[in-house]
DNA sequence: ACCGCCGGGTGCC
DNA sequence: ACCGCCGGGTGCC
């Protein structure tokens, strides 16, 4: 046993946006082939194909197989050749160079971008010196032309006929074999928990757990390698190679929220807590051990740590380190010595960004588990790349939602679990993506065989020997429709007035992106409208920019209006919802590592919304919630139509039951504020849970909510955004929605908090929507956006972003 | 012979 | 490489 301070921590979690769904694996891959569209614009027509020759073979260790597959790399600073490509295999390890008469016009066309190309190994793999290689050129229809050229003034031709690829019959083959092996394998076998967990877990629990357990402790290569003479073989692929490859000791774990993945999680940590054994209960035992765990997961959720406590035996000592937060001790000796580490996407990625000092990275953990792991579908963000560099042989994913978008997400996933060959783009763009985008059915099979693999996937409505996994109580939604005082309709009226007037003259002005933010706050406002007067701020109209002091405080409130909108805003750069959220001058808003990028690797860095140039000096961060003026609620509280209703709700509801727990939710906090005050005249007990309380605060905030005796709180105040994965708030079966979000989903996953398993009672969900009002507009297109979902399966096109929030903008304010 | 031809040395880019 | 190419040796029939 070496002293080694990185040995054995063990798991880490990160949490992920969740949309709950009823689909099988093969229906989600199924519609993967209807968006993939995007994912590979116009790059996937096939420009021609020539037979071109590998030499140098005997001054290079790599090998081939026949039939495969080979990548093309450049080789711009060889000494000999400027114009050299080199001839690598599956696994990097060069096999020789394209001879240079060939590699001459190869080099232009790369070099240019004219087209990618592959190659593939047709036969002569054993030769000595040289082999033959056919080489198959993709890309936009446009350069056909000038690739053709090219080869051809260099003395070549190019073949246009589709060169059918020998790869193909053979993974048929294998991929079918295979595909029966995985319906023959069993992932029914239950496991039984350690002693130590004390919640018990549910049949389709016990049989995660022994799926995850066995494949943590498999000794067997990954999937789809086998041994054959010395070599491994991938029997996907057919590729070879010498190295065993690395293992693949995890899996996806893709139930549908609700099921218990982070209790299954849990017993997996304890039931195979190191070297294949369970976590004692004898203390003596445990404090020789030598192995720790480190979990990771996102920021603002539920608390995890609790759910140890939970559903861990309180006599047993299991060290939880909370590796986030100011006040974190970024020491490798502290947290190689803890046996579970949590951790967040943020500060994860925030040290890694900072290099030299991130510890997380320095560890070698027993396990990581990525809770909510679909956070790191975008190769690009710094977070993504912070999750790939850790170091550990057991790499888990929790997901509801393992295919979210499109494949690119599952590369991502693959990159994880260092799935080879599928963590190297060209290879899972070559063997998976593009035939699967092509309409590839052996593609699409083989995809299916690779999820099959390592996912586990069931879904509310999946069975275990013949029953249902969970049965949920009902879940009924109301809508109540408030209608608006007189005093309030009229200054409702006149703020809309204002709006459209202002509106309108940037649809005429064609302006309407640019002064985006102006719009989102006029929007706000007459949402606020509809919820209390008391809410709306200053209303600071797009006028000229005054003084640097003036400007700042303006983007203040610009940057405020449109995070506090509720409206879900993404960042145009990396699609995902803001992070570290920046303004720039020009009054658009992106994640400051997103819009940083972009200013570094640009000259003249440009806004890429509206193209006004940036600097990131310029850039105005986001002061955070506690700066806003708080609302009037004081003396001169005043209520308003919608409280009122909200009120008459809760005094019923306490009449008939004083032991029903309420969530209120609203996306303004300041609204939250107001509510209170009528909640305490009315001596209601009740909690609050919002986006800016500290991790500390929520998690007492839960507990005290969740909590059954006499006098415990009966109401929670709810930020919408606050109530996002992974929140147990079973305690409430009634949920008000005081105001409707742009996004439907939100609103279901903050009611999944409650109507989850736990919950005992139905779930009684109030929606008020303000008559004749923004609000009833919102409801409107929630409604037509949900039919194109049904319809078309939520196909993503940021092109038609823009125009979609026009009509939106329109439909809104009645123009 | 400032050639042709022969046969050994040699060999990616 | 059982090739091509290079360059030295060589030279009527």
């Amino acid at each position: 046993m070496t002293s080694n301070s990185c040995c054995h921590p063990s798991s880490a979690f990160i949490d992920f946006l969740d949309v709950g769904g009823t689909m099988t694996i093969s229906q989600e891959i199924a519609n993967l082939t209807e968006d993939s569209g995007q994912d590979l614009p116009e790059e996937n027509v096939q420009i021609g194909s020539i037979q071109g020759t590998v030499v140098g073979l005997r001054y290079y260790t790599g090998t081939v197989n026949r039939g495969e597959m080979v990548s093309l790399v450049r080789q711009p600073q060889n000494p000999y050749d400027r114009n050299a490509v080199m001839v690598a295999n599956v696994y990097g390890s060069q096999v020789g160079h394209i001879k240079k008469e060939l590699a001459a016009p190869m080099a232009y066309i790369m070099d240019n971008n004219l087209a990618r190309v592959e190659g593939v190994v047709p036969y002569g793999e054993t030769n000595k010196f040289s082999m033959p290689v056919n080489l198959t050129f993709w890309g936009k229809e446009e350069n056909r032309d000038a690739v053709h050229n090219q080869i051809r003034r260099h003395g070549f031709k190019l073949g246009t006929e589709f060169k059918g690829s020998l790869i193909c019959l053979f993974a048929l083959k294998n991929a079918f074999d295979k595909l029966f092996d995985d319906l023959m394998e069993d992932k029914t076998r239950e496991m039984e928990p350690a002693e130590v967990v004390c919640t018990s877990l549910l049949p389709h629990q016990k049989q995660a757990l022994s799926w995850m357990t066995s494949r943590e402790n498999s000794n067997d290569l990954p999937p789809f390698w086998e041994e054959k003479s010395g070599l491994y073989f991938n029997v996907l692929t057919n590729f070879a190679v010498k190295e065993r490859p690395e293992k693949v000791l995890g899996g996806i774990l893709a139930d549908d929220m609700g099921l218990g993945k982070t209790l299954t999680t849990i017993a997996l940590i304890a039931s195979n807590f190191h070297n294949g054994k369970p976590l004692p209960l004898e203390q003596s035992v445990r404090s020789r051990r030598s192995s720790s765990t480190c979990k990771m997961k996102s920021t603002s959720k539920g608390k995890k740590s609790d759910q140890f406590e939970q559903h861990i035996r309180a006599d047993v000592t299991l060290k939880v380190y909370l590796y986030y937060g100011a006040e974190r001790i970024r020491s490798v000796k502290l947290l190689s010595e803890q046996d579970v580490v949590l951790t967040t996407y943020n500060v994860l990625s925030s040290d890694f960004g900072n290099k030299a000092n991130s510890p997380l990275h320095k560890v070698n953990w027993l396990r990581v588990v990525l809770d909510e792991g679909h956070v790191i579908r975008n190769p690009n963000a710094l977070q993504s790349k912070a999750v790939l560099e850790l170091q550990s042989e057991r790499r888990w994913i929790l997901s509801g939602t393992p295919i979210q978008n499109s494949l690119k997400d599952l590369y991502m996933l693959m990159s994880f679990l260092k799935l080879k060959p599928f963590d190297v783009k060209e290879w899972w763009s070559r063997i998976i993506q593009r035939p699967v985008t092509m309409g590839d059915r052996v593609g699409l099979k083989n995809l299916q065989v690779l999820v099959k693999g390592i996912t586990l996937r069931r879904t509310k409505n999946s069975k275990v020997a013949g029953r249902m996994l969970v049965q949920l109580p009902e879940r009924r939604v109301f809508v109540q429709h408030v209608t608006l005082s007189e005093e309030e309709r009229e200054e409702y009226e006149q703020v809309r007035k204002e709006g459209r007037k202002v509106i309108g003259r940037y649809f005429e002005e064609g302006t309407i992106m640019t002064n985006y933010a102006d719009v989102l706050a006029i929007l706000v406002r007459l949402r606020q409208y509809c919820c209390h007067p008391g809410l709306v701020g200053k209303y600071t109209g797009a006028d000229d920019p005054g003084t640097p002091s003036e400007l700042r405080e303006r983007l203040i409130n610009k940057i405020t209006l449109v995070l506090n909108s509720g409206s879900d805003e993404e960042c145009a750069i990396c699609l995902d919802s803001l992070r570290q959220p920046v303004i720039t001058y020009c009054a658009h808003v992106y994640c400051r590592p997103c819009i940083c990028e972009v200013i570094r690797s640009e000259k003249q860095a440009r806004c890429p919304l509206c193209r006004a140039q940036i600097k990131t000096k310029e850039l105005v961060e986001y002061p955070g919630e506690e700066m806003q003026a708080g609302a009037a609620t004081g003396e001169n509280w005043r209520s308003s139509s919608k409280v009122d209703a909200l009120m008459s709700n809760l005094l019923k509801l306490r009449n008939e039951d004083p032991t029903v727990k309420s969530l209120v939710v609203s996306q303004f906090t300041r609204f939250m504020d107001l509510i209170e005050v009528p909640l305490r005249e009315y001596g209601f007990s009740f909690t609050r849970l919002d986006g800016s309380m500290a991790q500390k605060t929520r998690a007492k905030a839960i507990q005290d909510f969740q909590d059954s005796s006499p006098g415990s709180p009966t109401i929670m105040l709810l930020s919408l955004k606050a109530g996002g994965v992974g929140i147990n708030l079973t305690a409430a079966s009634h949920v008000f929605m005081m105001d409707p979000a742009w996004n439907p989903a939100a609103e279901d996953q903050c009611v999944d908090r409650c109507h989850r398993l736990g919950q005992s009672r139905d779930v009684v969900i109030t929606k008020f929507i303000v008559k004749d009002s923004v609000e009833e507009n919102m409801v409107k297109i929630q409604k037509k956006k949900q039919e194109l979902v049904d319809k078309a399966f939520g196909v993503k096109k940021p092109q038609d972003l823009k125009q979609a929030r026009m009509e939106e903008i329109r439909a809104l304010m009645e123009i």
